[in-house]
DNA sequence: TACTATTTTCAGATTCTTCTGAAATCTTGT
DNA sequence: ACAAGATTTCAGAAGAATCTGAAAATAGTA
């Protein structure tokens, strides 16, 4: 009697959580970055990495954070829709899951983004332009140069937001295709992290 | 006498002031949305919206702000390249400019918050793949997870990193017309927002 | 219903970021 | 080289975001 694939020595589960726990520091590292809680994408993290169904108080001392943090914190991950309340029979706790498809969690995080990031500029851009002095047939050379401003900014954020809403949107597996083909189009150079995996071949195929 | 297209009354000026208030408002609030200084992106966005090179008495006196605050301010919009130096003759000041290219201008951004969001998470997963406990004939299950979920997330970011490498890249004017192909690609539909409008039925006509 | 486990809320404490202002440094013209 | 003008730097002040903890609200069970 050895090893069995389903039980891990001491010394290799710390490794493990060692593993995670290096996980969810960079990921909450990028969430400072990207304007989100440290706590919130920790949670978040943890939530994904272990894959299991996680109650407040395993969050909590997971991350020695208070009840309220991770409150909070979940609540904002439901409203992002990356993770989902789960409920386990003969428990009266909430368990939390993430989701697991990083795709489907890629396009969730896109779609908050986009909404915080760019659909409040296109409103604003919207709304000076209509309050700016109007254009008439021998307006000012400068009011013609702030309507063509605003104007490139606006379509310049309006392409990306098309295009962001195609990847995100509900349909929105499509980039995902549309993607891969585009990374390989001749279209130029990047030089580091090109690599899709070096890593050896995924074990089940999703769909 | 009446108006040339070149001279403004005072009304009109008041007007486009406003204007572009507002314009470095909503640019600086983004900012913040962003992870950058609200006093950076409005010092871009005056210098944006104007059109003006400018000193640093001018961009103080405008955005109110101390001296120390746009040196550091102009410092960093240098290093994104968004503006460059521009010296007047006769005149011992350095004077700012914007990149007046709206295309030029969202590489460069885009460029840099890749560089400051995801470059930093791939370096940490590649880091982390290694220092994981490696993956054997027979494993655990939960090691093996780890693996996966790990090498899904690279690869999402992966494929997103090289996707922004063509559209930042120095030969990158790619994804500009890339983005105007796949958005008109019948992948999708998004709600608001689809506009690449050139300006027309901005006042009255509503509906 | 009453009782208890669980979650939510939010005022105040803490921590992190940005800004100011003046001294130090650098630049340019004579 | 010098002086006047311009820019940079950075310690501390001001401000913003995040977190805690305990009280209030809610949901689950019997």
């Amino acid at each position: 009697m050895s090893k069995s694939p389903t039980k891990s020595s001491p010394a290799i589960k710390a490794q493990l959580i060692e593993s995670q726990d290096r996980f969810i520091a960079s990921w909450g590292r990028m969430g400072s970055v990207w304007g989100i809680s440290r706590t919130m994408a920790e949670t978040h993290a943890l939530l994904y990495i272990t894959g299991q169904p996680m109650c407040t108080d395993e969050i909590m001392d997971r991350l020695r954070v208070s009840r309220g943090n991770v409150s909070m914190s979940v609540r904002s991950l439901l409203e992002w829709a990356v993770i989902e309340k789960v409920r386990l029979p003969g428990d009266r706790k909430e368990y939390y899951q993430a989701e697991q498809d990083v795709w489907s969690m890629l396009r969730s995080i896109a779609r908050e983004r986009i909404k915080r990031e760019v659909d409040p500029l296109l409103d604003a851009l919207d709304e000076i332009g209509e309050l700016a002095p109007q254009i008439g047939s021998q307006s000012p050379e400068d009011v013609q140069d702030l309507h063509n401003r605003l104007d490139e900014i606006r379509d310049g954020f309006g392409l990306i937001n098309t295009l962001a809403h195609k990847f995100a949107g509900p349909r929105g597996a499509g980039l995902q295709t549309a993607a891969k083909l585009l990374a390989k189009a001749p279209l130029g150079r990047s030089s580091k992290h090109q690599s899709t995996s070096k890593r050896a071949p995924r074990k089940g195929a999703h769909s």
